[in-house]
DNA sequence: CGGTTTTGACCTGCGC
DNA sequence: GCGCAGGTCAAAACCG
C-alpha cells in the first residue's frame, strides 16, 4: 500500500515535469502514447530509480542522478519501440481490411460473373452500388505512414465534383486502400475490370465523385470533438427541425486541404452531438488525429465492403473496429444515398443493454471527445493514471506469471537485480 | 496583426 | 419557374 502511494507520487513528479511544456497537444500525444504501452514500465522502473537512492551509499554504483537520466534514456527507447510497435500494428490492421475488401470484391465479381440477373432484382439505391463497386470514395483522414515500411504510395484520382460549376473546386478521390502497393496494384486489376464492365453495361455513364461521410453520434459535455485536428468554422445554419444550429468547419491544418465537419447538438437529448466528416486530408496528421482518422477509415472500409457485397444494405449493424474506443461498440446505420452515402456510427447506444452479446454492463455513455480512448492525451488525466495505477498494481499481483515476467523484463532493463526489485514493489 | 468566429447573403439542388 | 432547405462565401467583428 505505501508502495502504491509512492508509485502515484511518483507518477505526480513525472507528470509534472512531462507536461511542462508549451506544445501541450504534442506533449500529449507523446506522452500518452507511451503512458499506455509503458504504464507499467515507467512506474516501476521510476521506482526502482527511487528505491535505489534509499539505499545506503555504499550500494549505490555512480551517481543516482546519472542513474535516473539513464533509466530515463532507457526508458525513451522503449517508448519509441512502443511506438513503432504501434505503427506496425495499426499497418497490420489496415492491411487486414485491404484483404478483406480484396475477397468481397472478388466474391462480388464473382456473383456478377455467374448471375448478371441478379442485378435487376436489387432495390434501386442498391443498384446503384452495384454500378460502382469501388466507391471512389473521398476518404476521411487519411493515415500518414507511421513508420518507414508504412509506404503509401497514393494513386488515387483526382475528380472534378458533380458539380462543376462550383468554382471548379477539385478533391482527391482515393481508393480507401492506398496504403499498401500490392493492394493497389492489385486494386487497380479490379477496378479495370469493373470499370470495363460499367462501360458495356453504360457507354454514357459517367464516373461521378461520390461523397461518402463518416457520421459519428456521441455523447459529450463539448460542443466541439477533439479529434486532433485544427478546425476553422465557417458556417452556421439552422436546419429544418432541429433548434440548434449546425455549424461547419473546415480543415486548417493544411494548406487548402479539402477536408470538412459538421457538428450538431441534438436537440432532444443536448448531450449527443453528431459530427460528420468529409474529404481527405491533403497533408500528414498528427499522431492525435490518427485514432479518428483510422476508426473513420474502418468505417468506410466497412461501408465499401457492405455497399459491395448488398449485405444488410440499408440496415443497421454493430460496428467494431480496431481503432473504436475500448469496450465500445457503434450501431452503424446506413444512408444508401447515391449521391452521398453515409455511415452512422453511434455511439450512443448502450450496445451491452440492447444486445446481448456482452455481459459487460459498463456504462454505455461513450463520452465524446472520446476521454476514454487512449489515442486522445488530452483526455488523459491525473486521476486516470492514477487510476490506472490501481488497475495495474492490481493485475500484476494477481498474476503471478506476469509478476515474474516484468520482474525479469525490468531486470535486462535496468540490471537491477530482482530479487532486489521483488522487495520494493510490494504492491498493496 | 493575423487567425478565428459570426452572420447575412448568395448559390445550388430538389421537389412540386 | 418557384420556393425551400442545405451548404458556402465573405465582410465585419472579435480575440489573443
Amino acid at each position: 500500500m505505501e508502495e502504491n502511494i509512492e508509485i502515484k507520487k511518483l507518477l505526480e513528479v513525472d507528470e509534472k515535469q512531462t507536461y511542462d511544456h508549451n506544445n501541450i497537444d504534442l506533449q500529449n500525444t507523446k506522452e500518452t502514447s507511451s503512458f499506455h504501452n509503458n504504464t507499467l514500465g515507467s512506474t516501476l522502473v521510476l521506482s526502482l530509480s527511487l528505491n535505489n537512492t534509499t539505499q545506503p551509499p555504499h550500494q549505490i554504483q555512480g551517481n543516482p542522478q546519472i542513474q535516473i537520466g539513464n533509466i530515463r534514456v532507457k526508458l525513451d527507447e522503449a517508448k519509441k519501440e512502443n511506438e513503432n510497435l504501434r505503427s506496425m500494428l495499426n499497418l497490420v490492421n489496415e492491411r487486414c481490411n485491404v484483404l478483406q475488401n480484396h475477397l468481397l470484391l472478388a466474391m462480388h465479381m464473382h456473383q456478377l460473373s455467374s448471375s448478371p440477373q441478379n442485378n435487376h432484382n436489387m432495390p434501386k439505391g442498391s443498384r446503384q452500388d452495384e454500378e460502382e463497386p469501388i466507391l471512389p470514395t473521398r476518404q476521411f483522414l487519411n493515415i500518414d505512414e507511421p513508420s518507414p515500411s508504412y509506404s503509401s504510395k497514393k494513386e488515387g484520382f483526382s475528380l472534378v465534383e458533380s458539380n462543376e460549376n462550383n468554382k471548379g473546386r477539385k478533391f482527391a478521390c482515393e481508393d480507401i486502400n492506398i496504403n499498401n502497393e500490392d493492394s493497389i496494384n492489385h486494386e487497380g486489376e479490379i477496378n479495370s475490370k469493373i470499370k470495363s464492365q460499367e462501360q458495356m453495361e453504360d457507354q454514357t455513364s459517367k464516373v461521378t465523385c461520390t461523397r461518402a461521410r463518416v457520421s459519428i453520434r456521441a455523447r459529450s459535455h463539448f460542443s466541439l470533438m477533439v479529434d486532433g485536428c485544427q478546425w476553422r468554422k465557417y458556417g452556421q445554419k439552422t436546419a429544418k427541425g432541429n433548434p440548434c444550429p449546425r455549424a461547419y468547419y473546415r480543415c486548417s491544418m493544411g494548406n487548402s486541404c479539402p477536408v470538412r465537419k459538421q457538428v450538431q447538438r441534438c436537440f432532444k437529448d443536448e448531450t449527443i452531438f453528431i459530427t460528420t466528416y468529409e474529404g481527405n486530408h491533403n497533408h500528414q496528421l498528427p499522431p492525435t488525429a490518427r485514432p479518428m482518422a483510422s476508426l473513420t477509415s474502418s468505417a468506410l472500409n466497412t461501408l465499401l465492403s457492405t455497399s459491395t457485397t448488398n449485405l444488410q444494405y440499408g440496415n443497421t449493424f454493430i460496428f467494431s473496429s480496431p481503432f473504436s474506443p475500448p469496450n465500445s461498440t457503434a450501431i452503424a446505420t446506413f444512408s444508401p444515398s447515391p449521391t452521398c452515402p453515409t455511415i452512422t456510427l453511434d455511439f450512443t447506444i448502450p450496445y451491452s443493454n440492447n444486445f446481448q452479446f456482452k455481459k459487460n454492463t459498463s456504462t454505455p455513455l461513450f463520452p465524446f471527445p472520446l476521454q476514454s480512448f487512449e489515442g486522445f492525451p488530452s483526455m488523459i488525466n491525473k486521476e486516470r493514471k492514477l487510476a490506472l495505477v490501481d488497475v495495474v498494481s492490481e493485475a500484476i499481483e494477481k498474476n503471478p506469471s506476469l509478476k515474474a515476467s516484468l520482474f525479469e523484463a525490468m531486470s535486462s532493463f535496468t540490471n537491477v537485480n530482482p530479487l532486489n526489485i521483488n522487495n520494493h514493489i510490494q504492491i498493496k
